[in-house]
DNA sequence: AATCATTGTTCATGTCGGGAGAACAAAATT
DNA sequence: AATTTTGTTCTCCCGACATGAACAATGATT
């Protein structure tokens, strides 16, 4: 659909090599390399080096990648957005949410949009940090936590409950959680942090209406920086830690983790699905933000 | 070089015509047809209602044409940009200028640019209001008077030399020019002014280093919004008229008109080159600014 | 250093996509 | 109603492009 010379081209770029394009690309080695020859010839440049160890790209090239993945995205958003004048949902429709939230809440929702329209072909960047929507051609973001000011469209599609955990081998000598020492002593317990994080960590957890909310201070000797490596650490009876419900869920369920503070839990955080889509979003992307909140919905029961 | 489907298409719409579409792109009607066919079942939606009579897009259609502009636009930008490294000049190259200045600057100048590089292919753009270089798509830009601050790259080319013109019969019965009644007699005239400047007109000429420059406020009669007309009203006999000295030269030495107040004259304006290339321009855009400033140079000597 | 494995290029060959051109259909103008 | 203009559809056919093998170049391995 697309000038096949630059899809080809750009390809070689982000699979670093002839070989690995073709087969990325369901061709021959020699049409890529013819193809990477005829742009060449239009442009008159020389765009890659190529020995048969390794390939690296000019500084005509560099620029030129640049350009193609501009004009790619372009495309491929252009294709989209038609979805919002009755087009059926098909092709790519490029995705990213914190790691922490593909398993639970993504993999189910491409699923089931997926299952509805099955020409589509979700591409899932797993990333906790915030991308340039724009810049990197995505499609729709799920973010945890408020957002800043932008000219994106954002909804919101459901909450993280965090809940503090901890191994119940390392509850065994605890005070009864109405003792005074009861304080003092979680404390003092290990923690283990996000290495987002810095310095001490503090949690708020909300008692009850009138009265005022118990707050915990946590020196941390562990850091990490992935949801999953926290949890194994602290199933291990390393050290108390911040988990977001979906995560700890089955861990709570079986035993392996227990809630440190009984039913205390922080305040919830909410989660955003955020897309760059002025007016008229896609289908596919609205029906992929309505399966996200959908899951969340069904969680929540 | 760049999707055939897409190109195909903007010339569709441009041309508002597949017939005309087809002896724009070199082909045939039928070719055409089946090209957007093809790209409407692509997409999936439809992008033309086409009667035999009138062609007129749909909603999608509308937008996608956007997108193939921004689209193609890109595409022409990301192959010149190549020259930078080498590549010889070819292909397209969009050039925007006033009205005045395509006769006696552009023409020379691109004449000179397209006989050293044959295989370039300037688009000239005569516009005097100043145009969008990113959203048109343009790649050099001449420009009379300052600028307003952006992110755009200007060099100054040359100026503009403005000369107070006047039929010699309108002369007949004018005071001697250092007779105090000629400042009154002057003001008196019928002037014609271009439209872009509402109300009466007032010109400063500088007479010398140490004394107080002349004045002379006009009350427009006529008005027009291109310089050839105005300069032919003022062939005419029709009234005073401010009109740069590249435009009346040829009319200066035939006599068909005279400098008002002899060799006095406003400050010259200057005149800037502009392109959007931030780094690195490429050498058609360099060349061709090259040129421009070279035919100014020439005209000064 | 010599051999081998891997990767990119080149060449001859075959095939499928897409253009050509005519016939057809629809609609506006006369 | 006839004519002209414009878009669509059909068949035929050509040429651009993929193919696959042979070749060349380079780095790894012994």
């Amino acid at each position: 659909m697309l000038s096949a010379l630059v899809r080809n081209f750009a390809v070689i770029v982000e699979t670093g090599s002839i070989t690995r394009a073709a087969d990325h690309l369901d061709t021959t080695k020699s049409a890529v390399s013819q193809n990477l020859k005829r742009l060449e010839d239009e442009l008159g440049v020389k765009l890659a080096v190529r020995t048969t160890r390794r390939m690296s790209l000019t500084p005509a090239g560099e620029r030129y990648y640049q350009r193609c993945k501009a004009i790619l995205t372009l495309s491929r958003q252009a294709k989209t957005e038609m979805e919002a004048f009755g087009a059926p949902p098909s092709g790519p429709i490029k995705v990213t949410a914190p790691h922490a939230l593909i398993g639970p809440v993504l993999a189910p929702a491409l699923a089931e949009v997926t299952r509805r329209f099955p020409k589509l072909a979700p591409q899932v960047i797993a990333e906790d940090r915030r991308l340039d929507l724009i810049a990197e051609g995505i499609d729709v973001a799920v973010s945890v936590g408020d957002l800043p000011d932008s000219s994106l469209k954002v909804r919101r599609v459901g909450e993280l409950r965090d809940i503090l955990c901890v191994a119940p081998a390392l509850m065994r000598d605890a005070p009864a959680s109405d003792d005074p020492d009861f304080r003092i002593w979680v404390q003092s317990m290990p923690y283990i942090a996000h290495m987002r994080e810095p310095g001490s960590v503090e949690h708020v957890l909300p008692v009850s209406e009138r009265s005022d909310p118990l707050k915990l201070r946590f020196n941390p000797t562990f850091r990490s920086n992935t949801i999953e490596a926290i949890a194994a650490f602290a199933r291990e009876g390393l050290g108390v830690a911040l988990l977001p419900d979906i995560s700890v869920a089955e861990d709570l369920k079986a035993g392996r983790l227990t809630q440190l503070c009984g039913s205390l839990r922080p305040d919830p955080t909410p989660i955003y699905a955020v897309h760059a889509y002025d007016t008229l979003a896609p289908k596919s992307v609205s029906e992929t933000i309505g399966a996200i909140q959908g899951i969340f919905a069904r969680a929540r029961s």
